[in-house]
DNA sequence: CTGAAAGCGCTAACAG
DNA sequence: CTGTTAGCGCTTTCAG
């Protein structure tokens, strides 16, 4: 591995010089530039940039916290800040909190030590502790996906609220009375935006009873169980609203196991979409979040933060879209149910 | 941000003594030891991973170099490559090459000046550029999931040859005559194992017709693609065996178009599961590769290269597995198919 | 236009 | 046990 020193002494010129050739300063004399970028070439000149950050003060790197990394809807956010991070000059890194509230400052801490430029996370509670982290250590932060709370940081979202509150008024206007929301773990913001938004659409707008609610985790295995205990209550939900894309998987595969019959005997409705590729038969209802989007906007307001360290905390909302596919079933048949 | 020194400076001591406190050595009297703590403490001091790695010689960094980081075999074995990596005191830097080789060459190119440890790439092409580069810089390489070609170098995969064979027995078994492999890009060496696997159980053991091959993408657009080119072709072929989830699933799309059903009117069989939490209603017959497992092992190949600097090439090869599922049908009716 | 000096934050090697 | 010296590879600053 060559340094600059080597190249140097290959050309017979100073350090300074073929630094100034290496980073394309003109002020250079061609002669010197020739005989620099010979010994560039021959010795196969890499340039440190661990030196080079220590020195400028900047790694032209990011970091993504990521709470489930084989989660679709995270890869393509992921892939989104990796466009952007890329189009930018900047390199990305990535990290996996596996939904831990405590893994997730031990690994931000680990990545302030690595000296990255700015930190998008999508916070596995409530973000409090890593955002303390980062504003001690003057590092930029932007929360992604998931409203932090009762903190103010910059945030790249869609409307949880509302986009529950569409799966509410669609299941209403289906006919039915008993439903059941399987949602997140209590303690993240977003889990709770979205039971707020179904629920006002049940009871606030349509005046129905109020849906039951569990909570549990963002897995396939948590949807299961949910599911698996919504559907043995009374009076049995005839709509299920999942509230994420595992938790709908596992709920399709708890009803599959139970003999229940999707949509006839029971309407399933999810937030967060499968990327469309992924799902081979479209099925799914559900409000989808534009994912690639938000991986993008978010490298957007990290960049402006960076440029403007002292602005006003912004808040970014993207549009969620309402996809109605087979597993909300049609109207039913308010007949066959039984009296209140 | 406080510095080493400005702590020494707190605590009345030497930048060294707070250095080995830091980095935990024995060799300070406990009075010494006691007001540099609380020095750290009071400055929350966080040490420049920068600084040291430039003076280590080591940044205890990894990256992985993948295709396509939105395909969820590559996500699960990064998945398993963060997990092996964490373990071993190690951080993951994720790169993405779109299945280009200029791209992959010009991201190991940042990645080495990055100075990262070691590299572990899944080759968008023969990978050879690649290799050639990091041996050049002396920085242990070690390609996953493909094969490079002409090239000696650490290796980890599955064999595509064998798992493509027993597909290929397979449709054999089950009495296909005329068949088609949709398969990945020709200059990838694994989609060339793939395709002589299959071809080996159909030409070589079962003595029948040369299966169609078409060459493409591991995209599913290329897949679907595919599908309608091999579908118009006479003799149609009544089974099909796509060389990646992702054609597979483009498969699946294209014959959903052609109002062609599977397994009734074609076979379909394909290499690479999808996560099976992610089948909703498990569905393809797959040779599926253990991605989790393909992450963890090249993480270890990897360390004991950096621990072993000159020794042998290696090549682990992990085993396949068939899985059996709808879409490979039942036997077919011989006396149906039109006679040669 | 070119180079010499100094230092980013840290630690290996040595001296006391 | 503690501190000093030197330097990782680069670039900012200033002098020629």
């Amino acid at each position: 591995m060559s340094t600059l020193h080597d190249v140097a002494k290959r050309a017979g010129v100073s350090p300074m010089t073929v630094s100034r050739v290496v980073n394309g300063s003109d002020a250079v004399s061609p002669k010197l530039r020739a005989r620099v970028e010979r010994a560039l070439t021959e010795t196969g000149y890499m340039p440190n940039k661990l030196a080079r950050s220590l020195r400028a003060r900047r790694t032209d790197t990011i970091a993504l916290l990521l709470p489930d990394m084989t989660n679709p809807f995270f890869t393509t956010l992921a892939h989104g800040v990796e466009t952007a991070a890329r189009e930018a000059g900047l390199t990305m890194i990535l990290a996996n909190s596996d939904e831990r509230e405590d893994e997730e400052l031990r690994l931000a801490q680990l990545l302030l030590e690595r000296q990255v430029d700015g930190i998008l996370v999508v916070p596995a509670g409530t973000g409090a502790a890593t955002i303390r982290l980062c504003r001690e250590n003057d590092v930029p932060f932007v929360a992604v996906d998931r409203r932090p709370e009762g903190v103010e940081a910059d945030v790249v979202r869609t409307d949880s609220e509302a986009g529950a509150r569409l799966l509410g008024q669609l299941v209403v206007g289906l006919g039915h009375r008993n439903t059941a929301v399987l949602a997140g773990p209590a303690t993240v913001p977003t889990a709770a935006d979205r039971v707020a938004g179904f629920r006002r659409a049940i009871v606030d707008e349509a005046g129905l009873p109020e849906p039951l609610v569990l909570y549990g985790a963002f897995t396939i295995d948590s949807g299961r169980e949910m599911a698996m205990r919504a559907l043995e209550l009374a009076p049995r939900p005839t709509a299920v609203f999942a509230a994420n894309n595992f938790i709908a998987i596992g709920t399709l595969h708890a009803l599959d196991e139970l003999g229940v019959r999707v949509p006839e005997d029971v309407a399933v409705v999810g937030f967060d979409d499968l990327p469309e590729a992924m799902v081979t038969f479209p099925f799914l209802t559900v409000v989808a979040q534009p994912a690639f989007e938000l991986g993008r906007e978010s490298v957007a307001l990290l960049l402006h933060r960076l440029a403007n360290p002292d602005g006003p905390a912004r808040e970014v909302v993207l549009p969620t879209r309402l996809v109605i596919r087979r597993s909300s079933g049609s109207p039913i048949d308010v007949a066959a149910l039984p009296a209140d």
